[in-house]
RNA sequence: GGCCCCAUGGUCAAGCGGCCUAAGACACCGCCCUUUCACGGCGGUAACUCGGGUUCGAAUCCCGAUGGGGUCACCA
């Protein structure tokens, strides 16, 4: 005689490492979404705080050929925010495989039970005939749900659909009656209306297993305790309770987060701008702003802070100071604290970080020789809290590292059109020609003599000497400039300018070394 | 439309019955610092969706309305 109870052995739980297992489970779709991001944050962040382990699992039952590239692209941008998972992909772990592609049988087996604990059925009707039904439902102002007359089917009739050569999917009996309660540690007691759900298909007819179903069986076998979720999944609660229940299984605890929102308060999608954690990286956002950043989309410490290292969070991070309200997304803020980061690193991180920027507008090649390396840490010193991103290198150092920089013509028009500017720009060459060192002291000093000797202000000769020698009217303290870029091209610098400012011009137009992008601002500018 | 969730300034948010004539941060606006731009410092504008209750007392509890969001597939 079957003994219905006979799979349920032990609690997976029992034997696995950790008191707390959460997961964070992607469909692979080929970048890691940034509210996915956040969630996965949450668990990590509440596994490190429990000290428990965290999972990930690839949800990669849909067609998709390009898993292997979305995976390596999620686990890779992961990996760059410092998210490590314990069992997983490449990692391994006691209840692998973890891509659900690879569970198939798992899936298969677990139906079988059902089936045989009569919780579920098979269902012959097609496609096309659903569609057709839901329609018709609707045109009756029904509420669009399967008929359930695949429910108690004879087996004459059965056989009949077979013979026909209808392919079957499987459907959860789900009870008509009573309620499905969800105790949810963000939302408190949520209950359901069991005769408002559907048979709803758990297996598909190509025998891959649909999301609630596979999910529930891979939470189950892999012994999560928590879920820790987006608030979009509260619906399908009660539907993976019923399969829980169905199985004689202990459901996890449920948590579900609030969702990140669009500015236009929609759900995030494309057509917002950037909405990927890749697209800040690519824009030379700081994996420690934007974790830092992410949190405090639905979490705040006890504290009241508002930057808080990764190391403080894994302290701190708790579900019951996590809000119930979405969030919008709002990269304003993201921007300030990457700025925030950049000022406040190691500057020898910065350095590293900086130059793969650099490198790709072409100011250097990689690898790069020590002494560009010390050049570029030096400029760093003179600019990192003049910058919010990464991006904006190429467009603020440019010459630093090229002769042909271009000028911008207002700061032409305002320093350097008079033939005044020219006589200034002669005699500050004259003296910082003669000077026995050239560093940033004998620079300032040199020039407030001058600067004195002539009865002028200060302004007067240090803006048309900056212009000169950066073609712009902003930028770091002029001195740090004229000592960075070394007496010979200081003096080439001012010579030039001098010149073209007697003959009225022309002077070069600024380069393009494209705009920084700051993701998600686009709208602002437009 | 049914069901579910949510509701404090432009944005993120603190607040969990009296400490609220409501924190803090970003953004914005002034002022200061200053060779520019930043950084930094100081100050300012700006919010409890509405209506009923409960209570001596409500941003905080209850109900309703309104608004927003999510979800209703052989997608995840």
């Amino acid at each position: 005689m079957d003994n219905p109870n006979k799979t349920n052995g032990a609690d997976p739980r029992a034997d696995l490492p950790g008191e707390v297992r959460v997961r964070f489970a992607p469909s692979p779709t080929g970048y890691l979404h940034i509210g996915g991001a956040r969630t996965a944050l949450f668990n990590w962040l509440f596994a490190a705080r429990n000290g428990g382990r965290f999972i990930l699992r690839i949800e990669d039952t849909d067609f998709s050929r390009k898993v292997e590239d979305s995976t390596r692209q999620i686990t890779s941008t992961m990996r760059w925010l410092g998210l490590q998972w314990d069992e997983g992909p490449v990692a391994g772990g006691p209840v692998g495989p973890y891509f659900q592609s690879e569970r198939l049988d798992l899936y298969r087996k677990a139906a079988d039970e059902l089936k045989a604990r009569g919780a579920a059925y098979d269902c012959y009707c097609t496609p096309e005939e659903l569609a057709e039904r839901r329609e018709e439902a609707r045109r009756l102002g029904r509420d669009p749900r399967y008929d359930g007359r695949c429910r108690n089917l004879a087996e004459e009739d059965r056989r009949r659909l077979v013979a026909e050569g209808r392919h079957s999917v499987l459907r959860l009996k789900t009870p008509k009656e009573g309620q499905t309660v969800v105790e949810d540690l963000i939302r408190g007691t949520v209950v359901f209306d069991n005769a408002l759900l559907d048979d709803y298909v758990l297996m598909k007819s190509d025998g891959v297993p649909t999301y609630n179903f596979a999910c529930v069986v891979d939470d189950h076998a892999m012994g999560m305790t928590h879920v820790i979720r987006a608030d979009e999944h509260l619906s399908n609660t009660p539907k993976q309770m019923i399969i829980y229940r169905a199985f004689g299984w202990d459901p996890p605890t449920f948590a579900h987060v609030p969702m990140i929102l669009a500015p236009d308060r929609s759900k995030l999608s494309k057509r917002h701008g950037a909405t990927s954690v890749e697209e800040f990286q690519e824009a030379g956002y700081l994996p420690e702003a934007i974790v830092n950043y992410l949190v405090f989309l639905g979490w705040s410490p006890e504290g009241g802070e508002e930057v808080l290292s990764v190391d403080e969070l894994r302290r701190q991070f708790s579900l019951d100071r996590v809000t119930k309200n979405a969030a919008i997304y709002d990269t304003t803020k993201l921007t300030w604290m990457n700025g925030h980061y950049i000022r406040t690193i190691d500057l020898d991180r910065l350095t590293d970080l900086s130059i793969p920027f650099l490198a790709k507008a072409g100011l250097v090649t990689e690898p790069v020789d020590p002494s560009t390396r010390s050049f570029v840490k030096a400029i760093l010193t003179a600019l990192r809290d003049r910058v919010k991103t990464l991006g904006e290198l190429p467009e603020v150092t440019v010459y630093f590292f090229r002769d042909e920089f271009g000028f911008d013509p207002k700061g032409v028009q305002k320093h350097l059109s008079s033939t005044d500017a020219a006589g200034l720009l002669d005699q500050a060459r004259a003296v910082l020609a003669g000077l026995p060192r050239f560093d940033v002291e004998a620079c300032e000093t040199a020039y407030r003599g001058l600067i004195e000797s002539l009865g002028i202000k200060g302004g007067a000769l240090i803006h048309p000497t900056r212009v000169a020698l950066t073609g712009r009217t902003i930028g770091p303290g002029l001195f740090d400039i004229m000592a960075l870029l070394g007496r010979e091209r200081t003096l080439t610098r001012l010579e030039k300018a001098s010149a073209t400012a007697r003959e009225g011009g022309p002077w070069p137009e600024p380069v393009d070394l494209g705009y920084p992008t700051v993701p998600g601002q686009a709208a602002k500018t437009s």
